[in-house]
DNA sequence: GGGGCGTTTAACCATTTGGTTAAATACAGA
DNA sequence: TCTGTATTTAACCAAATGGTTAAACGCCCC
């Protein structure tokens, strides 16, 4: 179980199908059955994607009629993009970091039997 | 089944122990039972873990003496953040687009039963 | 009020995931 | 070679995921 929106977002995020309906919406509202119509897939599976997006924030659902327009909505996406920036930078220094680390292996190892 | 490297990225990173992981390991190198102290779980899981990360490139694996140092690697999330700020814009942008939707709606319902 | 369209729910199934414990592997050092 | 430490593999389990088909629900329109 993800108990937290980032993880939900992530995990929602996951599934080619999902992206697609992301970008699908990124040009505008769309019912359901338009969602669907490109993905070689029954209704109900749709559905179940668009429940999971619905889960994590990442879309809306609203009622006209017979029809159930989705929208989507950045605040997850930016609350993922956010989490990914604060530790890119780290990422992108920590290149040859291997090589530091090793050396230390290398200073703590001489002999020493040392605990933790 | 994830096939692409995107899939695999986003699955990855919706657990919160390989994003804690993640994090530890964007001050520096570590090795396993380092990365698998914080955490209240057996050895084995820190390994599945570990191997969910190196499956989608988030770290490699290297061998020095008896320790598996790891360290991550920062093109995947670069290709997960491309792939949110392609479509960014287009979501922060589509706050209202909801209301231009339901407007096309009525446009096309005044009894029209049109195939599609 | 009945027919038909759009959508969801229910029940089911196979696979994947995230964890466990116990055993195996790899290596260092005495 | 034997012992201890680091790590992975194997076997197992419960729960979540991603799909299916069949039935139900909600709403327009005649």
């Amino acid at each position: 179980m993800h108990p937290d929106r980032l993880s939900l977002t992530f995990a929602a995020l996951a599934d080619p199908t999902r992206r697609a309906i992301l970008v699908r919406l990124s040009s505008g509202a769309r019912t359901v059955t338009e969602l669907a119509a490109p993905h070689d897939m029954s209704m109900p599976a749709i559905s179940k994607h668009l429940r999971v997006l619905e889960r994590c924030g990442l879309i809306e659902r609203s009622r006209e009629a017979q029809w159930r327009p989705c929208r989507i909505k950045a605040a997850p996406i930016k609350e993922a993009v956010d989490w990914m920036e604060q530790y890119r930078r780290h990422w992108e220094e920590s290149l040859d970091r291997l090589e530091e680390y090793l050396q230390e292996l290398q200073k703590e190892k001489p002999h020493g039997r040392r605990k933790k």
